[in-house]
DNA sequence: AAAACTATCCAAAGCGCCTTGGATTTTTAT
DNA sequence: ATAAAAATCCAAGGCGCTTTGGATAGTTTT
């Protein structure tokens, strides 16, 4: 069923049809109604890619989702933030256009959604600290949101960010305030922006509180149960070993919690753990009593901030460059407690 | 850049020009590389819509990705699958069109997909035991290839699926072989068809070796970590309790893993647990030496085949529907060992 | 009652591409 | 040299929609 038919069947011609279900005021209400009944009952939709021809809208956001480098690996976190941005696409007729990359691709991969008008912008993830793919995109005038930000932009650009620094920083005066200061940083790869505000934030209370910075108690890379494991244990093994760990995810936490236990030793007693929870639900970090102590934001809510601003952004090509820092909760927990005392 | 653009930058009519580039043979081969140049030059891409409406083809495949209904889950196989299928669909130069979907929303997402003439097939995920998508695809004439199978289809239809069965019969037999005989089986929801599968391999290896099948041994839910810990810690403190547990994921069997420290015992020692891995790469499963004993398959393959399988459909549509059943590989780890004996 | 609006509808021209059915030129066969 | 065949190109129509610029009928104003 398309338009044609429709208004044949109608009696009336496309113009008319088209402006009844358009919602434009040159059609009588009574005609309208009519109109809006006959497409509902023959199922009618208009064709979307006549309708992007015409209007040219493509109605579809993309997503370059990049395979990280090291392992092929797509981040869990992408599934649950394009679940929010899903939500808000679906209310407002957009569709989702996704695409996994390696980095080697993407330039050409930006560049052909563009020239192809497939998508009328698109969402960056996992931007770096430098991040070549915002010059670019403002080079082909796509509109883009980033989920995070970048180190090196000297020009305003629309992001949404939890605030890592801040969260960061938290979760360490929590464990100096518990007695601890030697507290080790289990952390993400840190060319990605995220790790890196992350280690920034535990500096930075570190240093506030006139504790040393050991650099051989940070450890940065893909956040894995593996590495978790394999690093905890070997800093477990040292004469002068961390009391506290900082971790950047909960996946990575179930390696240093098992590290933990194969040492003989009780998590929230003898060594505190701390995480960030980005709460994948499938990860419910223990249900009513939270397993590990956290700083907890939202990935799907922050799917929605981020594809609400981009479509803002669409209507309005004029409009500034807009940015939200979303602050996460600290949620206490049964992994955290009072130094012990050293011997 | 248009194709009316190039082509009068050429000298040339459209048609020529569409023609050289889309390969057909009425165009000379040496106009047909001074176009191809040209428009490498001027970084032409034809237009997606203009093309899809001229075609009929949307030049996209659907994911409809459904929430579990229980806690709005994503499924944290979906990312790891549409890796896969992405690679596949940009060498055929398809894209991805992707949609989140809460159940009761889904038969009006399908139909909305078809008459818009948004995709020209789909992938249908997670599929259950009794599966009225299917008929309602069937209904609505839209090419489908199933990531799973179904039980209650009469009809022949497109899936690729792994040997859910054979592999939990497998995982059950090496567990017998190594003398359990009280086995546990902590599996996902089984009104998911793949979850009621490996049920019915589990059962399959019980009945053919003789031994009783206790109820109180099987859990099905949603394969949390807390999931996996609370019920291996209720059945760890029965007076009769199981010597063995086979989890239907990693991530459940991490909460097995902890249940057991928990209650003093040693994996692969007192306890033995063996897995089915799905190879989502955050968790390598130890790297080198496997942590648990599993039953392997890779779901990125799988996603590559679907795809594959579902390009083909549409080419083709005549095609007879085509299946395929994926075997898993048995890796033992250091989660299984003998049984020890009872007292 | 004529003039000036309003309300309601429509014909037709695109959007950018592919494709049919020639038209023109070149090559091969007779 | 001429007819037939092949090679090469083009004009124009159509995909299904939106939108511009009228046209027509009904109301209100003077």
């Amino acid at each position: 069923m398309n338009l044609k038919q429709l208004s044949e069947q109608l009696g009336l011609s496309q113009t008319t049809v088209s402006r009844a279900l358009n919602g434009y005021p040159e059609v009588s209400e009574s005609t309208r109604i009519r109109v809006q009944l006959a497409a509902a009952q023959g199922n009618y939709r208009p064709n979307s890619r006549a309708m992007s021809l015409a209007t040219g809208r493509a109605m579809s956001i993309g997503h370059v989702v990049p395979l990280a480098h090291q392992h092929d690996v797509v981040n869990p976190i992408f599934a649950e933030f394009v679940a929010g941005a899903s939500q808000i696409y679906k209310q407002n007729g957009y569709e989702l256009t996704l695409t996994i990359a390696e980095t080697r691709n993407e330039e050409a991969i930006y560049r052909n959604m563009a020239a192809k008008c497939a998508v009328d912008g698109v969402i960056v993830h996992s931007p770096k600290r430098v991040e070549p793919r915002l010059a670019l995109l403002k080079e082909i005038g796509l509109p883009y949101v980033v989920h995070g930000r970048v180190s090196d932009s000297k020009t305003a650009y629309n992001w949404i960010d939890t605030n890592n620094r801040r969260a960061f920083k938290q979760a360490t005066q929590l464990l100096i305030d518990l007695g601890h200061s030697d507290i080790a940083l289990i952390n993400g790869d840190e060319s990605l922006n995220f790790a890196w505000l992350r280690r920034l934030g535990f500096e930075d209370a570190m240093r506030e509180n006139g504790l040393a910075i050991n650099p051989t108690f940070m450890a940065s890379a893909e956040l894995t149960e593996t590495f978790g494991y394999l690093t905890a244990e070997s800093l477990l093994k040292k004469a002068h070993r961390p009391s506290a760990f900082i971790a950047s995810s909960y996946v990575v936490a179930l390696g240093i919690r098992r590290a933990i236990g194969r040492a003989g030793l009780q998590m929230g007693k003898d060594l505190s753990v701390i995480i960030h929870d980005d709460e994948l639900s499938y990860f419910d970090n223990g249900g009513a009593v939270p397993q590990f102590t956290a700083t907890r934001s939202s990935v799907r809510e922050a799917g929605m901030l981020t594809a609400s601003m981009l479509l803002k952004q669409i209507d309005d090509p004029g409009l500034f460059p807009q940015s939200s820092l979303l602050e996460s909760r600290l949620t206490v927990g049964l992994s955290t407690g009072p130094a012990p005392a050293r011997n």
